[in-house]
DNA sequence: TTATTATTGATTAAATTTGATTGATTTATT
DNA sequence: AATAAATCAATCAAATTTAATCAATAATAA
């Protein structure tokens, strides 16, 4: 048996079992405890499992690439029912931009199923979401790392530049019908503005905690969205002045 | 047979079963285990495969357990080793490219007393350490995941033009002296190729298992490299050739 | 046709992996 | 604390795998 299909069966074991004996693998893979005990040593160096006396456990934390995962967990619920609004428009092939808010990343979480698509995102999370769980070409804006979650500058303008997509799927910090769609930080609302405009239909999931909110920076008016998504339907005055504009809430 | 048909059923082969022994090509490709060997041997050097004594195993994506192993080719004492050798020419306010090369994220793991340090890499876990454990600017290349660890393609090569360092830390496939520093796949030998071009003095840190070996796609000769760390003198001929270029080495 | 080049399989020496043995170290039991 | 049992790391010989060499064959060009 080659010792790479040994350490993987080794893996393996340990993935049902947590831990496991020297002799329970020497049986179970027909091999030495001295052999056992090179392997162990080996994926131990790698860092792969603990070493324990009289055998080898599984390491703790398990995942090896989660670092950047960050998701507020803030309006989880809310945020989950926007991301399954938003799949509607979502159909293979398509070309699209994400941007690197939370609300996006739960989107990009249920994308699995779709084939050939190709997404630009300055997120990380999201990056990190759509390259385990789909099939997706996944471009990486690049550029400064913001904040632990997202790319940010230069870089990634012109990277976005470069691009068109057929949808663009964004969030937002604040929005209302005199202030528009803003943001808190300059750089992102920038990243945002220029996906905006290289993409087809501007599609804007918005949580209702957002709204009737103005933030520092804008990122375009309401009528230049394609579509808002939202969590419950607006109340009163404000969403017959959306619909007014011919903007999709909800639909 | 031909070669090439032969190495595509190899490849057929591995896609069903992860990982086969050259016996068992032998018998199903009515070939000779030398043969085989050079089959295999062909295909590790254009990065098709990993080789692994006794047989040979799958390389792309379809598996995420099989990269674990493979990925950090043991020796994690080595590339530690390496790593705390090329801190020696990092300082404060440094601008530093770095490769995606598992050692060099070792490094990446060591850069945390520095000061005011502006890196800009195109390896996943490089960034992630970096941004994790350090003060550093990081700045990601972004562009096209390949591998789950790495951004290539033409969006990285674009970032990475824009930028001029100080210093360019990588590592490779495979040093010789005729061969110089060759990488087996084609888009991370242009990414390298870049930074080098772009960086003032270009080091190698190369762990002494890679000697002596040509892989497909070239980055650059020996003589074009001003420091080149191992893990252990060179022994031969190799390392007076190195030296007589002026290039240092373990210095 | 002949000469040249490439590919293949056999042979062999070197390198690596393996399993058994040993003594040292750690853990459990009395 | 003392003893017994279990586990470990180190060592070595046997088995396996590899890389290098060379002759035979096949393919190609002159």
């Amino acid at each position: 048996m080659l010792s790479f299909e040994r350490q993987q069966q080794i893996l393996d074991i340990l993935k049902e079992h947590k831990c496991v004996h020297v002799d329970f693998l020497c049986k179970k893979l027909f091999a030495s405890g001295a052999t056992i005990r090179r392997d162990l040593s080996e994926m131990h160096e790698k860092g792969l499992i603990t070493r324990v006396r009289g055998g080898a456990a599984l390491i703790e934390g398990t995942n090896q690439d989660a670092p950047l995962l960050v998701r507020s967990n803030e309006n989880r619920a809310k945020k989950e029912y926007i991301a399954q609004l938003a799949l509607r428009y979502v159909h293979d092939s398509a070309t699209i931009f994400m941007d690197s808010s939370s609300t996006v990343t739960f989107l990009a979480d249920k994308l699995e199923g779709f084939r050939d698509l190709s997404i630009v995102t300055n997120g990380i999370a999201t990056m990190n979401s759509l390259n385990e769980y789909t099939t997706a070409k996944v471009f990486s804006s690049g550029g400064l790392i913001r904040n632990n979650s997202s790319f940010v500058g230069q870089i990634a303008m012109d990277s976005i530049y470069n691009f068109r997509a057929d949808m663009f799927f964004f969030s937002c910090c604040g929005l209302s019908i005199e202030g528009g769609c803003t943001e808190a930080d300059e750089d992102n609302a920038a990243i945002k503005k220029q996906m905006w405009k290289n993409a087809k239909k501007r599609i804007l999931l918005c949580d209702s905690t957002k709204v009737n909110h103005d933030f520092f920076c804008k990122v375009c008016d309401i009528q230049d969205m394609d579509v808002i998504l939202m969590d419950q339907p607006q109340d009163q005055s404000s969403i017959e002045d959306l619909i007014g504009t011919g903007i999709i809430v909800n639909k």
